[in-house]
DNA sequence: GAAACAATGTGAACAATGTTAACATTTAAT
DNA sequence: ATTAAATGTTAACATTGTTCACATTGTTTC
């Protein structure tokens, strides 16, 4: 995921010899972000961010209320990128809708396995209450949730790879299932790294298996 | 779960005008467990629990390292009581194994509803280093992990309620969707409490049609 | 262009937290 | 009874987020 945070440097300069950073905000979100995916969420104090960017602890004040308010604001950053990733994927008419399904699936498991700081501040236990309002599965728009999963539960509806019942309660189904190994995986709780390959493909068949 | 914590009230209270508390660390593992079930993690101060049971701060370094060791104790505890809650279910062959499984993930998400903060501290992000060794599925003695699981798995697999495969992996699979709606309900990514028995059954249907 | 104002950044302090070290008291061992 | 070990206390420390008074820069208004 290079190209994430391929402007980071430029945007973290201070411009040099001056009061006024520039742009502290942006800076403070991006550094905020590669600091949480580099070194996790307990990795973050304003000490150090703020020495990063060669500004003051309090200069953070004049941008976000709080450390969570800032936070919540690399939530969203968070949940933007998200969307530039698997947005395509589903809107990918080219493929058939088993291929989507499948690509989908693996993307998600492998941006948490690949990201597994940003996986947990997105979706993990903290920040409960920042996260509000910004990852909601009914904004049509968000293809991060469960609504562009319903969208393709539909399609799959049609085709007969899935039955019909209410997509709402089948794509539930789907993220708890990919969540929960995801989830597994990076806390610890399956220590199988080796037959990883196999334990995904076992899932995903039977997670289709049990909707048609 | 008031069995749970029956006891605590006589635990807790210091020996009337007596330097020595009594039994200080058992005392401090329940008063923290009890915490945090009630209060979540982030209520966890040193200064705060120390406090109820009429102590100073430090006396908790005569009987733990550090707070993380002490909250490794917690855990342990922790996982003792889920074993005692999850044992009897697994281990009545006075039911047959449908209703064993169903039992199961029923008792399982339950306990993480009626118990999300202890949910948390036993599956969540936090404390990965400290729950190791403590929970290891590949135990036999512990029925908390996978491990009970797998003998139910093969039970299932006799009676032809499961298809023959390998039970470990089954058994993710399994614990995997389980473990992802009980987070993702706990945590606020499924606002959808009206219709969560109808969430459940289809995921519990589905889940044990796609093992078929 | 100068003055007034808003935006942004700084430095010193604060309170809360986990932790440590020197000392006190009780219990156990010899 | 004396000594040693176990257990508890007090005072201090470093680290954290946060606040307040002040400094600097940028923008607007006349």
């Amino acid at each position: 995921m290079s190209t994430f945070y391929g402007t980071i440097f430029l945007m973290n300069s201070k411009k040099q010899n001056s009061y006024h950073h520039g742009n502290l905000k942006e800076s403070l979100l991006t550094t905020t972000l590669h600091m949480v995916e580099s070194e996790g969420l307990d990795a973050i104090t304003l000490r150090e961010l703020t020495q990063r960017l060669g500004t003051s602890r309090s200069a953070v004040y004049r941008h976000f209320e709080s450390k969570e308010a800032l936070m919540k604001g690399v939530i969203e950053q968070g949940y933007t990128q998200l969307d530039k990733l698997f947005t395509p994927i589903f809107k990918d008419k080219s493929r058939s809708v088993e291929e989507r399904f499948e690509r989908m699936s693996r993307a998600y498991l492998e941006f948490a396995m690949e990201h597994p700081n940003l996986y947990r501040l997105l979706f993990g236990e903290r920040f409960r209450e920042e996260r509000e309002g910004i990852c909601d599965y009914r904004d049509e728009t968000q293809a991060t949730g469960l609504y562009a999963l319903i969208g393709l539960l539909l399609e799959a509806q049609e085709v007969g790879i899935v039955e019909k019942a209410d997509p709402m309660i089948q794509a539930a189904t789907i993220w708890a299932s990919v969540h929960g190994l995801a989830s597994l995986l990076i806390d610890g709780h399956l220590m199988m790294s080796d037959n990883l390959e196999e334990i995904y493909r076992y899932m995903y068949i039977s997670l289709l298996k049990g909707l048609r």
